[in-house]
DNA sequence: AAAAAAC
């Protein structure tokens, strides 16, 4: 079997790769590590997953191993989609780079510029970025991509998904065409296929068979939650969720919802019900982020509540459940979003929530992964339903007062409550749960399509100011919070 | 239809 001491590198790189305890390599990098040694072009045809990363990585630092960055001249860029995936890139340096001088800069947004501008102005030998961010330097003339040698795109086809192409071309365009380039994507799609065209010179093609439908190793359940309209639909699948769960032993876990929103309530409510989780999608503050998938990896978390930022790519190793709160807009992302556990031939278990809303896309999930999920027979109690899906109050502190229900309910911009409820928990994960989920909160039709009037409703009917969104001011608008 | 990504 071939070992990593095989493949060329050098003996720096090696005792690096030894420290992570890792001596075989993977398909992808047993073929695309000598490859890219040589300086050629590579197309890599592979899933996340397939430690990929570490395949570019390897010959990157070794090819950059002689020689020098100058001020504002990276050497080697590589594109990534997402900024977790960046900052995973920059994970890998971290580790095999270890044994070299090389210095590399994280460019994403979201974060501070000044860093990334400063580091840029010392000189990088490696920029790890996501194209918005790059491009938003390059204009600003704080890098120049003249010197590049080395050009890297990871996950090109999620690329494309995310409209990111006209930007790659560009960046393809700044770097000499004299430079290496290696180029991975999990599926040729034919806009792909013309990029490589374009850009890419003689490229040797390595395809590592990627695991068509669903794993094996992955057992697969569904839950058909009851309600007649999104609304309780949501509200039973949270219920049903936490029955679920309760049923079970998670180590750790993934929910996926399609939506931020949901993403956030979802959170909210299983830790409002004692469940270790935290969401994670991209309205989130990044540092926020980043942390949340850091305690996750290290095991302090339990749940991620997610959305599809996690589906693909992340790292995050041995997953044991895989909770899917809605049925994916495209099937493609439901055997994503599973194949987050099961890996590396270990055991897991993907459970499905399904409302009537989902069923157009169940068939399509089906005829892709050509798989029936197992019925999840289990009681679910669902009497909390009718009880609070009206507008009774359940905060036990509250003084009665006129009857909430005859009060007018004036709301509030279109972006009022609702931002807030989604951008809240970027603040702090733990002060405001309390008061959000499965208790009474502002009505997502009211405050669509309502206009913003009355401020003119008399003060002295509330127990606290709250001018200008009714009387159903969010606790957490009340309370004070260290926003940074 | 939704998510992601630049200020």
């Amino acid at each position: 079997m071939t070992k990593f001491t095989d493949l060329g590198l050098s003996p720096e790189v090696l005792k690096a790769i030894a420290e992570t305890g890792y001596d075989t390599p993977t398909a992808i990098q047993e073929q695309a590590i000598p490859v890219a040694l040589t300086g050629l072009d590579v197309l890599g045809i592979a899933q996340t997953g397939t430690g990929k990363t570490a395949a570019f990585t390897l010959p990157m630092i070794e090819r950059l191993a002689a020689g020098r960055s100058r001020a504002r001249m990276p050497r080697a860029i590589v594109l990534a989609p997402t900024r977790e995936l960046a900052d995973q890139v920059s994970e890998a340096f971290e580790k095999y780079a270890k044994y070299h001088k090389l210095n590399w800069a994280l460019l994403i947004g979201g974060v501070s510029m000044a860093d990334q501008v400063s580091k840029l102005d010392k000189g990088v030998d490696v920029l790890i970025a996501t194209p918005g961010r790059l491009l938003d330097l390059f204009e600003r003339s704080k890098v120049m991509l003249n010197g590049v040698q080395i050009m890297v795109v990871d996950e090109a086809d999620r690329m494309l998904d995310m409209g990111f192409i006209p930007d790659i071309e560009r960046i393809f365009k700044l770097t000499p065409p004299t430079r290496q380039t290696l180029f991975f994507s999990a599926t040729m799609a034919p806009e792909i296929t013309r990029i490589t065209q374009a850009f890419l010179k003689n490229p040797v093609r390595i395809e590592v068979s990627r695991p068509a439908t669903t794993a094996e190793n992955i057992r697969q359940f569904v839950y058909r939650v009851p309600g007649s309209n999104a609304l309780n639909a949501a509200k039973a699948k949270r219920i049903a969720l936490r029955a679920i769960i309760s049923t079970l032993e998670i180590k750790n876990g993934i929910v996926f919802c399609n939506r931020k929103t949901d993403v956030d309530i979802v959170a909210k409510s299983l830790s409002v019900h004692g469940f270790n989780a935290a969401p994670i999608h991209g309205d989130l503050d990044q540092a926020l982020r980043m942390k949340t998938l850091d305690s996750f990896r290290k095991g302090d978390l339990t749940l991620l509540v997610a959305s599809d930022v996690a589906a693909r790519g992340l790292d995050i190793p041995d997953v044991g459940h895989v909770f899917n709160f809605d049925v994916p807009h495209h099937a493609d992302d439901y055997v994503h979003r599973i194949g987050r556990t099961g890996r590396a031939g270990r055991s897991g278990e993907a459970y499905l929530l399904l409302s009537g809303a989902d069923e157009k896309n169940y068939d399509k999930v089906l005829k892709l992964t050509k798989k029936e999920p197992e019925t999840l027979s289990i009681e679910v109690d669902f009497s909390a339903m009718s009880e609070d899906s009206d507008r009774k109050s359940s905060r036990p502190d509250r003084k009665p007062r006129r009857s909430d229900r005859d009060k007018p309910i004036k709301a509030v911009t279109k972006t009022e409550p609702e931002a807030e409820i989604q951008s809240e928990p970027a603040v702090n994960e733990n002060a405001v749960i309390e008061n959000i989920v499965d208790k009474p909160r502002p009505s997502r039709r009211r405050s669509r399509t309502e206009k913003v009037s009355e401020t003119k409703e008399k003060s002295n009917d509330y127990e606290t100011t709250a001018e200008g969104f009714g009387w159903h001011v969010p606790a957490f608008l009340l309370r004070s919070v260290d926003l940074k």
